[in-house]
DNA sequence: CGACGTGTAAC
DNA sequence: CCTTTTACACGTCG
């Protein structure tokens, strides 16, 4: 049995934007990533509570955005990674002495296992939590939301039942009635596909997929999804508590146009490459296979790749590159393009060690 | 089996 | 009108 907590910052970049200037605070916040092909073009990245009521949330197109909040007092910011990164860092780093073992996940979110300093005694992990609410609010301003399972997956469900600022605990006795009548679109890892090819066979709730024919099942999702599904509408996740390795680093951006145009597509790429090669350098890291992303204007996303000796080193690389946007074009004439992106993968980690904060930076 | 390309999901 | 980054599963091919 083991105790996990999952720490999730509550609107984290809108707080931090209120807290860097106060004369916000208390509006709706709304931080977009502007894709600079028009003023408004690009998607919200994330908005605060007040924004949210609005119907301003994360993904939506920011003109979009604007139009809703017409006539309001809206206020618009743009990403700032850097900001964000480094007080994420210094979170992560107070959450570090309040676990056995701890698992980033993205820049405002973590798993904490607290089975052997609790011994497995959940009011022990409650205060461990609240501690947590304590520091977080005194060193850096902010509130998070907690929640508190058996494993990840309840880990993540539960501090995602109340928010913001939420304390929710499922122990391993609650998590049936917890799980009985949840939809599964709510579970973790169950998107809109799935829910839709589960709906399909008459799946609603996760008690349905758990008792649902696992050959039926497996015929349409494969053995190893099928198992997975039902162990998630169980509410089981063996998953460890731990910081896997890093397994690719990439770049993408918008192009200003539309275009089938490879020395424009190649110059953009040539950018990004510069942003990318620092983080491999960063991450000490060789890699032996690089590609291209692709999205055309219908937002499909395409790739090639190849596989070459290792290296760290994209410059000696961009004629592959080249080589891999020539042949995506030989094998989609006319096809044209609204962003582009590089990635190199199969990592090699150079003889360095690695500090939690250099995982997401 | 490794390499390659696509789809799904989450942030 | 439509951002960014990462992980992983799966099918196919040689």
């Amino acid at each position: 049995m083991r105790i996990v907590l999952h720490v999730d910052l509550d609107a984290f970049y809108a707080s931090l934007e209120e807290i860097r200037n106060k004369s916000i605070k208390g509006k709706p916040v709304v931080i977009c990533v502007y894709s600079g092909r028009s003023p408004d073009s690009g998607a919200v990245s994330t908005s605060n509570y007040k924004a949210r009521e609005l119907g301003i949330k994360a993904g939506i197109p920011i003109s979009f955005a604007k139009r809703i909040a017409k006539d309001k007092e809206v206020v618009f910011l743009p990403v700032d990674m850097e900001y964000y990164r480094s007080v994420s860092d210094r979170i992560m780093e107070l959450l570090e002495e309040e676990a056995d073992t701890i698992e980033q996940v993205s820049i405002d979110e973590a798993y904490l296992d607290v089975t052997k300093r609790t011994s497995v005694n959940w009011n022990e992990a409650q205060k461990i939590a609240k501690k947590i609410k304590v520091k977080i609010k005194h060193h850096e301003g902010l509130t998070c939301s907690v929640g508190i399972g058996p494993n990840k997956l309840i880990a993540k469900m539960a501090s995602g039942h109340k928010k913001p600022k939420g304390l929710t605990v499922i122990t391993d006795t609650d998590v049936i009635n917890f799980f009985e009548k949840f939809p599964v679109s709510k579970i973790h890892g169950i998107g809109d596909k799935t829910t839709k090819s589960l709906n399909d066979l008459g799946i609603q709730t996760a008690n349905d997929l758990a008792n649902y024919n696992i050959d039926a099942l497996e015929r349409i999702f494969g053995k190893n999804k099928a198992k997975i599904f039902q162990e998630k509408a169980k509410g089981i996740d063996e998953s460890p508590v731990e910081q896997g390795e890093i397994q690719q680093i990439s770049r993408i951006g918008t192009l200003n146009e539309d275009t089938d145009n490879i020395e424009i597509i190649f110059e953009k790429i040539k950018e990004l490459s510069i942003d990318l090669q620092k983080k491999i350098k960063k991450k000490a890291v060789d890699f032996r296979t690089i590609s291209i992303i692709a999205i055309d204007t219908e937002l499909k996303t395409h790739s090639r790749s190849e596989t070459l000796q290792q290296t760290d080193l994209i410059d000696e690389n961009l004629i592959t590159v080249r080589k891999l946007l020539q042949k995506f074009f030989e094998e989609n004439p006319g096809k044209k393009l609204r962003r582009i992106g590089i990635k190199v993968s199969n990592l090699l980690k150079k003889k360095k060690q690695k500090s939690l904060g250099d995982f997401y930076s």
